[in-house]
DNA sequence: TGCAAAATAGCACGATCGTTCGATTTAAGC
DNA sequence: GCTTAAATCGAACGATCGTGCTATTTTGCA
């Protein structure tokens, strides 16, 4: 997760010149709401019009702020972004490395994943969204994406190097499946309304561990990949 | 899956009367249409204008055969039951009950997806979009994702009683695993356009039977999951 | 071959969309 | 407080959407 890079804009507006500060204000209240409704409609299903109505502003008071529709959906994915990494990543990041840290990570995707059961997960309904839609807003989305397993490699890596999984493993295999434990947690949860999908998140993520671990002793902290804060 | 009952339309269409059926023929070519332009598009996206054009038909001669534009996209939704069933479940239903069964449906399953990864599998991104729309759309869809995993269910339960599976094992989670590789699949190849997705999906159920493989010796067949035919 | 019915076309409607532009109000710095 | 720039509004445009209505063409059967 590298630090936003060419945010140029930012810049301008907050920095260079002693500047006038309402807009930004409001700026940020229209992007807060429409981070809300893009969760409920999808980042396609966002409309000025209505984020317009829901802000009691005129149409064209909203669009001015962002000079077109695909940049207020650019800008909506980078508030989930920075919103995703200070939810999940920097607290995660707090743990100590390996297996705790990697847990957490976890651990803290399955919240923000869960406490989306009622708004969605825009990492997740933008990538369905934008899988056939080449532009600027799936490039955004698909690089912040990229970002965040990496992010998740990282932490994989380190585990192994900490002795914590099994030195073979295959790092890039295992965030498949962990990624592949929360899509079905959203859709399960999210779609069919299934009692239960959070517990098995969990329980897949058990599995996997066990899986991983190291051969044989070593360590001591085994015996059962001891169930995660999730199952409890 | 069971048969579609209560398809009253069609009985009224095809037999009651000796019948005109140059209308069933075009409807068939539109709904053929309908089903590639939503892989791509989305239920959500499909417009009845974009329709007419492919077809070289006008708007309203296409409207006509629906009624509805709501309609149009549930007989969209059903089409894509009938080939997934066609393509996925009733092939693997040849198959012996168990193991084999089970592998073969994993296998066409994957295969359906991974042939989507250009055109996109309505199930997934239909569960997307509706998630968070009620209606009559979401319950045809949610209705047949339903009836696929109820099937997809029993053949895990038949597995167990065949003793190819631990008798422990918990069909449900096993199945919310097996969603989840599909899910992560269709992400990392169609929105990520990651290379290796397919063998990591197939890795990945190489490990789910591992894991739930029965506790030891009595059958002859294990020493290794043996490795599915999609990763070879 | 003629006739009734089915299938399709053509046109218009109201609604909503993103966007533009000029006027107007509001805020910020001297 | 005045002035200038920023922020917001209001109205309109062209496009596209789903849908209804009425002709017109095409089809299937006697």
């Amino acid at each position: 997760m590298q630090p936003d890079t060419d945010d140029t804009d930012a810049i301008d507006r907050a920095a260079r010149r002693p500047a006038p500060h309402k807009g930004q204000q409001t700026r940020a209240a229209i992007l807060d709401a429409a981070l809300g409704l893009a969760s409920h409609v999808g980042l396609e299903g966002l409309s000025i019009g209505a984020l317009a109505e829901m802000m009691q502003m005129s149409k064209s008071g909203v669009f001015a702020h962002f000079g077109s529709r695909e940049e207020l959906q650019i800008s909506v994915v980078r508030e989930y972004h920075a919103r995703f990494e200070s939810e999940v990543f920097f607290p995660a990041m707090a743990e100590a490395r390996g297996l705790p840290r990697l847990r957490a990570l976890f651990e803290r995707w399955v919240r923000r994943v869960s406490v989306e059961i009622d708004s969605g997960c825009i990492y997740i309904s933008g990538a369905v969204e934008f899988d056939d839609r080449p532009g600027p807003v799936r490039d955004a989305l698909a690089s912040m994406v990229r970002a965040w397993h990496d992010a998740m490699q990282r932490a994989i890596h380190l585990a192994v190097q900490e002795g914590h999984l099994a030195p073979d493993t295959d790092a890039h295999q295992m965030l498949f499946e962990m990624h592949g434990l929360i899509l079905a947690l959203h859709h399960d949860a999210r779609f069919l309304r299934q009692a239960g999908s959070l517990e098995r998140a969990g329980r897949g993520f058990d599995h996997l561990l066990a899986r991983y671990m190291p051969p044989a002793s070593l360590e001591g902290h085994r015996a059962r990949p001891s169930s995660s804060a999730l199952t409890r």
